[in-house]
DNA sequence: CTGTTAGCGCTTTCAT
DNA sequence: ATGAAAGCGCTAACAG
């Protein structure tokens, strides 16, 4: 591969001046910026990126940990990010922790060696070694979704408080009173969160206030099914089911499936905190929260290029929409 | 941050004895060995990616770049091989071209500034600038899922033949005749291979060879429920829909819904190249090609390994599964 | 405006 | 087995 040096000898000029002319960092005479770019581009002149970065101290890349790749919330959250961060300069490293917190470390390592300039992170639950260690080194930091309880850095995410709101409206304008609420780990704070403020509003909205219709999976489908099966084993009885999010809610719809029959299953309606593709398509259709995933990998960058600019980033909680899909058939 | 000059002087060695401890180069004494490991241990050393990829020529990073990080297929995809890469010591930076043929030359030359040492590319279409640049620095380069045509490497991929043979099969039996097929793009490799695979099939099975059933859109959901709009439009009868992709058939279901009503769509069957988590809630449940992605990702990563290491890599079609969905119901 | 040079942090010779 | 030193490709500081 063509190094710097190769493009200035063929421009006939000093390493410096090919330097400047790339990196534009100051003024060049007309004519070398015009046999410089020359050069580089017949010799398909591509700078070295670690070596520029060793140089500079920085990398112009921004690391992003999801903690579900495959949840449609987070590759649309992280699609979004990557092309925020592209408006800005710079490349977006996203590494996949899998609800894992073990891996997540593993990757807040692999962040730290590729000194990326700032993190953003959705993380699993508490404040793990390393990222203490992470916190420790300075790194500038942002959540996203998710925050971790006593860690100071502005959190990017859902108006849960608001979200849950919604659905407790929808909830009592439906006339539901014994109702399911199937939610996440307390460990993350999504799942703490929409589970307070779904019990602190029950009795104000009209909802039976009966425990024994409360459960928690691990936000994945397959935990949130069991969460289902437990609850309808209790055998109180209910003519509706909050799912805390996206795939909970489609554990919850395939649990019901499974062991209540699709005819007794479509009974009973679903409504869900994150709005997914198929939801109209079920039966009856699946109501929603829509949670916008786009906007908080957006402002998410956003604030972590103000910190980075050593501008404050304040954090935000971006509003929600509710899907009342009742009301077309109901019209 | 720590430097490894900064491990060594608390170490009391010489800066060469520090680095021969931490990346297991050659032969250390114990002695030397525990004090380096303490030091760094002490001052939370992390040695700078950069730096090492500078000196030694290589970055242990691969470069993933997907057409549409959104759709589950690709996320599963990029989950796979992220984990078979970190097996192996590599570092994934995961791109996504949108299915946007500009953006993902844009990817490709971050990843030659990245000095990534190999790729894994799901391409849009054909040969583009930054690829055929790529291809002339003699980067290691493996195919995911799709190809481009006279580009000599490997391709990992679904055996796309297989799986509309197996479309076509449950077609017949269960007496379609009149079929629509929307397809994806004929620029894209398994846009072009399920399309030739179907109607080159068509007769044998005994399915309508009326072209005006045929239609394709850009393997997107919108794409998609316009082309099934036009089919529709055309008055030809049909009594069964093939979607070439996951968002093809979510689109397919969207038109058919929006334009016949959902009473009149359910008696429309729909099968699918690419099979998804809510399929079996559809009315009626959808019956599909399972393609495996993660099969794909994998077997992709183990083959850029090989090409790496020196050691040829043949490529491979992952063979397909059917899911009937129709089976339950019947039985 | 441009040439020269130091040095970012690391690995790897070359001696010893 | 270890110390000393060169140098990867680049940017920035310093002279001119």
């Amino acid at each position: 591969m063509a190094t710097i040096k190769d493009v200035a000898a063929r421009a006939g000029v000093a390493l410096g001046t090919a330097s400047r002319v790339l990196s534009g960092s100051s003024q060049t005479s007309a004519d070398s910026r015009a046999r410089v770019l020359a050069a580089a581009a017949e010799l398909g002149y591509v700078a070295h990126g670690p070596a520029r970065s060793l140089r500079r101290a920085r990398t112009d890349v921004l690391g992003l940990l999801v903690s579900d790749i495959r949840n449609p919330f987070f590759s649309e959250l992280a699609h979004a990010a990557e092309q925020e961060a592209r408006r800005h300069g710079f490349t977006v490293l996203l590494a996949n922790a899998n609800e894992d917190a073990e891996q997540a470390d593993a990757y807040l390592r692999t962040f730290a060696g590729q000194r990326v300039d700032g993190l953003l992170f959705s993380p699993q639950d508490n404040v793990s070694p390393q990222l203490a260690a992470t916190l420790a080194s300075g790194m500038p930091l942002v959540f996203l979704n998710r925050t971790v309880e006593g860690v100071d850095a502005p959190l990017y995410g859902t108006d849960n408080a608001q979200g849950v709101q919604q659905v407790l409206s929808w909830l009592e304008r439906r006339g539901h009173r014994d109702v399911a609420f199937i939610g996440g780990p307390d460990t993350i704070s999504t799942g703490a969160e929409r589970r307070a403020a779904y019990v602190a509003g029950r009795a104000a909205h009209g909802i039976s206030t009966d425990d024994r219709l409360l459960d928690a999976g691990d936000f994945l489908a397959d935990g949130a099914a069991q969460a289902m099966c437990r609850v309808i084993d209790r055998g109180v009885p209910f003519t509706a089911v909050f799912g805390a999010n996206g795939q909970t809610t489609l554990g919850v719809v395939r649990a019901l499936r499974e062991r209540l029959g699709a005819e007794q299953a479509a009974h009973i309606e679903v409504v869900s905190f994150d709005d997914l593709d198929w939801f109209e398509f079920a039966s009856p259709p699946i109501s929603a929260v829509r949670n916008d995933a786009s906007a908080i990998g957006r402002l998410g960058v956003r604030g972590l290029i103000d910190l980075l600019a050593g501008r404050p980033a304040a954090g935000q909680r971006i509003a929600t929409t509710f899907t009342d899909r009742t009301v077309r058939s109901a019209g």
